[in-house]
DNA sequence: AATGAATGAGTATTCATTCAT
DNA sequence: AATGAATGAATACTCATTCAT
């Protein structure tokens, strides 16, 4: 799961943040309830109900409402981008670490899948200025990045776009925060391997497929 | 662009639908700001006053606020379910039925960008009754089709689960929606062909790779 | 009274203003409980309630309540203003028109009290932006300049500072406005006459004192 | 400056005062706050900010914070009725002891600026029972009664009414808090002196006119 | 003395919807 | 078809006050 930073961020934020998994409670149920209803359709009223204070004592932690959307947003965006990171630096072979990105974002979202999905279907939602904190094409800077390198290497068509066919595998890997359910059936490596496979093999030229054997 | 059907859709309709031409501009209104700003974001005075009237006259269009989100909704996605079945019957090789589907849903939907927008991010706005109208499934479900034929034949690996890789299909199509822009530089129909090589060749055993040819 | 100008006056305003009679009603109402109560101690709610309406409502005739503080202090401050520069250019001789200005303003004062209270006592309450557009220091500059006319004609005693003088001029006028109360059994024009006649003497040379007779 | 009594003042007080240093202080940062804000656009947040503490922890120190308000202006009250009533008792020449009076109570406003804004101009927002603890009318009655003393001497002008002349007398000394501000170039003996000859001199018979000499 | 969490009543404001004209 | 006034329920947010620690 995202390991959360500390919560105060703010200059006239309220006092402290001494009760810290206090607050990592209340982001977790407004991340939930905004998963389930968009952010606009939630009201302070919801998540105070489940968390059990009167709304106006949610101002204890937060200074307005889109705070609480920001740091959702911003930590499981700013732990995915670290992931994302460590992945794109760790297999040597150009091609084994795009696979390995794609395996491992589509895991972090699976793993991570109500904060993602706020993530994804809500970033719109941020002010502009807090909109503009969160770098959010990096995602696609890194993984055509990693195309590119192949594509150098000879390993990719020469007719493929490494930006646009970055956004394919973005487009198909955050859509899975569309239709995956826990439970439903699906195992999140099963997904993650196919995903990973099919965009990968999708942009190499034919002889550097990989046999797409058994093995994971 | 999406060639709208006739407006009544309803039995308890009020004595709407008097000048279609207007209900049309009012529909495309409404989808254009709630594709801008998000179905819960918009509120009726937006409409209204691009519309140019007060808003409380916008009840002579329509019953409820909801009502628009739904019209916009289910006509683009009827049209488009249309389309796209039009195109999975049109060739008679199954990979290039694929192909074509995959080209052609790109297509769709940037010509109808805005609407389309609107139903793949406020699809979960609607309430229930109405979203049980549309049946969204079905996408998934010719898309999966089509692979299983090829699969069928031999053309795709066997490892490849069609529904999953439909769903990756549709990821990468669907998610267009949240970058494209016109004049962004960016030709539909090289998005289109790139996305349908891309993940048509992705699934397919090695030696029922097409050349990547320049007919396209 | 005061004859108060056209309602709207601001660009994205509630969009018309057909009943004025109503709107007057609604400013003399919120000018009657902010100068009863305060306007921080008025509450829309206190508003709604006399105009008779839901608080809501009231959002058809203001944007906010900033807009109701203001739009009562630019009226009586701009009607007054009028009154003041006529009554400045009335008279032949500097200190008659000086008295008339002090007897003027004052009986204006009375005959606006509720409105001239709130522009006297909540006129730090504005925005800053709408305190601005206020040129509250015309009246100092009026009477100063009057008084500065009566001393180059060697009316006024050399020791006195017209700025300073015009401040002690419109402290005593203005203060009217927290002890006066109507059928408190004291007659406008004698408070009037009486302000004008101390004040003006107060800072005449001895020999121009004028006979302070009994004709007002 | 004022020089406060002793804190306890109700019966049913809290533990409070054990350190009236502390007390002192947040009496007048209160009294800064308000004078600068108004009274009710002050938060106890605005107060514990500036006295560094919590806000509830000022309840160590208050019940309310009507007690605050209470507390600035009965302290700042009584300490100027004192100096209004030994300087209306001090001189012999009725006249004189007028323009004593001015002269201290504009001279005991200027060096109390922030605690006589906070009486001149939240006096009204105090309760109704403490408002009664306040003698408010003692100023006008002293004043009043001393120009009643000179005209029963023959001093001041057969038609001018004691109780107006003390109101205008009044008025312009307290309108000062308007506009008054340390460092904006004009004397506080400047400002008691040229007030205190021009209201007495205004009310005076003109035979009794004292030289405006130097000897102030 | 002070904290920090919470209360509860309120406060301006929003907005979909209604309706008489 | 459209207006304009109003509704009513909600909505984010505020703030004086309480209280266990």
């Amino acid at each position: 799961m995202v390991n959360r930073r500390r919560a105060p961020r703010t200059d006239t934020a309220p006092p402290f943040r001494a009760d810290d998994g206090r607050w990592q409670e209340l982001l977790e149920i407004a991340a939930r309830i905004f998963a389930r209803k968009g952010y606009r359709s939630t009201t302070l009223q919801d998540i105070a109900d489940e968390f059990g204070v009167l709304k106006g004592s949610l101002y204890h932690y937060i200074r307005s409402k889109d705070d609480l959307l920001f740091e959702v947003v911003r930590s499981v965006f700013s732990t995915g981008l670290d992931n994302l990171r460590r992945l794109a630096g760790s297999e040597h072979d150009p091609v084994e670490r795009l696979r390995a990105v794609i395996r491992g974002h589509v895991l972090y979202l699976i793993d991570n899948l109500v904060e993602t999905t706020v993530l994804l279907h809500e970033f719109d939602q941020l002010s502009d200025e807090r909109r503009a904190e969160i770098p959010i094409r990096e995602y696609q800077t890194i993984i055509a990045g990693l195309i590119a390198d192949a594509k150098a290497d000879g390993l990719v068509k020469p007719d493929v776009d490494p930006q646009l066919a970055a956004l394919a595998v973005l487009g198909a890997a955050n859509w899975v925060y569309r239709w995956f359910r826990p439970g439903g059936g699906r195992m999140p490596e099963e997904i993650a391997n196919q995903y990973a496979d099919m965009l990968v093999d999708g942009m190499l030229v034919r002889g550097e497929l990989r046999p797409a054997s058994g093995l994971r």
